[in-house]
DNA sequence: TCGCCACAGACACTTACGTCA
DNA sequence: ATTGACGTAAGTGTCTGTGGC
């Protein structure tokens, strides 16, 4: 499981709502996603050493508090000031070996601030979710999506992560379990779309076809080409009433073929039966 | 009952960090 | 050693439902 050592440091920004700053960061062609910024965008940093969950706890209420409370004129002023307070410089005192995953995460520490940037704008530290972590979780996703407070709270105590860590994992994973299910939805309307489009085509084609025919042809020729017959002693050509074992619709016969000769069809003369003689079919494929 | 407000939760979008080829 | 792509933790803004007044 989890040993306490995996999260002794973490961070925390606190974030002040400045829509504009953020967004004009965002726009900023210069500083692109992933670069590092100097500016003074106003986030604070804290770290979290060892027994800091109450204090976790009480910059929560803070941040909430200046959220709530805060008036875009008086906002840089409350977060300068909380700046001032709230404001710890991270470091690390003795970083055991054995966490890797915070080592390679402190190491950054050092360099970022070599480079210029000072603690007032400490850039965030990524958590890396330990194995037992992320499968946890997961298990836990598996059986449900969401969490109440109390699930939260209780997995965060099991994971020795802070709930909101908790449920931000849950969050990006629906967003990941979303995306993944919008690009399997997508790839089957794809599918669809093609299937649709080559029958149209195909129904475009046929339909040309026929009105070839049909400019072409007398108006008997327009019949199902099953119907029509001649009456070989009449030259009559009808769609006479057939008597006997029907022919397969569709299905040219001959005189050659013995299936022909087992149907009769009533001539238009109506004196007489003739054996069925398909004429020609209509529709060839 | 209606309107207002505070709050919490979910979500979309975005940022930034860590990893890997 | 550098770089770009990618995965993902986390920040931010918005919307919605709920409960209290």
């Amino acid at each position: 499981m989890v040993s306490p050592s995996d999260n002794q440091e973490q961070t925390l920004t606190l974030g002040l709502g400045f829509s504009s700053i953020s967004s004009a960061k965002t726009k900023n062609p210069i500083l692109g996603p992933g670069t590092k910024s100097c500016d003074h965008e106003p986030s604070l940093t804290l770290s979290l050493l060892g027994e800091t969950y109450q204090t976790t706890t009480a910059v929560a209420a803070v941040e909430r508090k200046v959220f709530v409370d805060q008036e875009p004129p008086c906002s840089v002023s409350v977060a300068s000031s909380l700046s001032n307070v709230v404001s710890v410089k991270r470091e690390r005192e003795s970083a055991s070996s054995d966490d890797l995953e915070l080592e390679r995460g402190s190491s950054r520490i050092s360099d970022e601030e070599e480079d210029g940037c000072g603690p007032t704008n400490t850039p965030r530290k990524k958590l890396r979710l330990t194995k037992d972590q992320s499968a946890l979780l997961e298990e836990s996703f598996k059986q449900q999506s969401t969490l109440n407070s109390k699930q939260k709270q209780a997995l965060a105590d099991r994971l020795n992560l802070r709930p909101r860590q908790v449920e931000v994992w849950f969050q990006n994973r629906r967003a990941r379990t979303k995306l993944k299910q919008t690009e399997v939805d997508c790839e089957y309307l794809k599918k669809c779309c093609e299937t649709l489009t080559d029958e149209n085509r195909r129904l475009q084609k046929e339909l040309q076809e026929l009105k070839a025919l049909k400019l072409g042809q007398p108006f008997y020729m327009h019949l199902p080409a099953a119907t029509l017959t001649m009456c070989p002693s009449c030259e009559k050509i009808g769609a006479g009433v057939s008597v006997g074992v029907p022919t397969i619709p569709g299905t040219p016969t001959t005189n050659s073929t013995p299936a022909s000769k087992t149907a009769f069809t009533l001539c238009p003369s109506k004196s007489h039966f003739y054996p069925q003689q398909q004429i020609r079919p209509l529709l060839v494929d």
